[in-house]
DNA sequence: TAAATAGTTAACGTTTACGTAAGTTGTAAG
DNA sequence: CTTACAACTTACGTAAACGTTAACTATTTA
């Protein structure tokens, strides 16, 4: 296996995903991504680091706490070997799955709520444009 | 037409929705709702209060600011006799949509990470049984 | 090698979205 | 009428999620 040469600085990374290098930073003293260093103590971010802050950011897009998010990864990074543990994780994880497909209501909801709205006003204009 | 009856006070709208009266009053500190009073000067609530309340709730639990739910409402209030105006909400809802339809792509993205996740989660179980 | 650029930690500042407490007024029950 | 409870306003407090500045070190570039 190649120890795959993807790898950038942080403000590299910041730049690319439109964040700030504090916010990254931040987001590793939550223990949310721990990047390796260079000799001179500088942070490297591989691909998978990359994923797992797009993730991060995805989850904040749908409003979950950075704590929350934080528990979500803890799944993603389970320790394979205890078994409890993995079922844990699986309890967790269907609990997620849960919550988003009410999300998904929600924001199908929210969707024709728009579309309703926007009808209205299209009804609206026309009747302006009729009077005239 | 009828004044319908379906009023409420901040109390009774909190608990239905399961928030606090505080919340209410800083939503209307924001300009979010503006419920009439009694004479008295305590809040009541209609129906369409409350639908207003709920889309309010809806938006913040896709990670949308309050003052970006402000817009969005400021959009369902347009004055309907200004075309220009109209216009304008037009394009706003319309670049609402856009986003909402974003957050639908990111949503499955979510959703596929966890599957898989728990895929991984499943076959190490899998595995670790079979061992026994 | 010197200068410019980028990265590091530490610490204090800021904004958002409420929580909480104090003191006052409205309203329903006895 | 008064007791009790709910609602009102005002104002200070707080947790989360960064922003900003300072003082220092590593790396790249001339």
């Amino acid at each position: 296996m190649e120890k795959h040469p993807f790898t950038c600085s942080i403000s590299q990374l910041a730049k690319a995903l439109d964040i700030t290098t504090r916010t990254i930073r931040f987001y590793e003293e939550k223990g949310l991504i721990t990047p390796d260093r260079t000799p001179g103590n500088q942070r490297i971010y591989t691909r998978k680091n990359r994923a797992r802050l797009k993730l991060i950011l995805r989850g904040k897009r749908f409003g979950f706490s950075l704590d929350e998010i934080a528990e979500m990864i803890g799944m993603a990074d389970t320790d394979l070997t205890e078994i409890d543990q993995i079922q844990k994780s699986l309890v967790f994880g269907d609990k997620k799955l849960e919550q988003i497909r009410q999300r998904r209501q929600e924001l199908d909801l929210l969707e024709e709520e728009i579309l309703a709205t926007r009808q209205t006003l299209i009804t609206r204009i026309e009747q302006l444009k009729e009077k005239e």
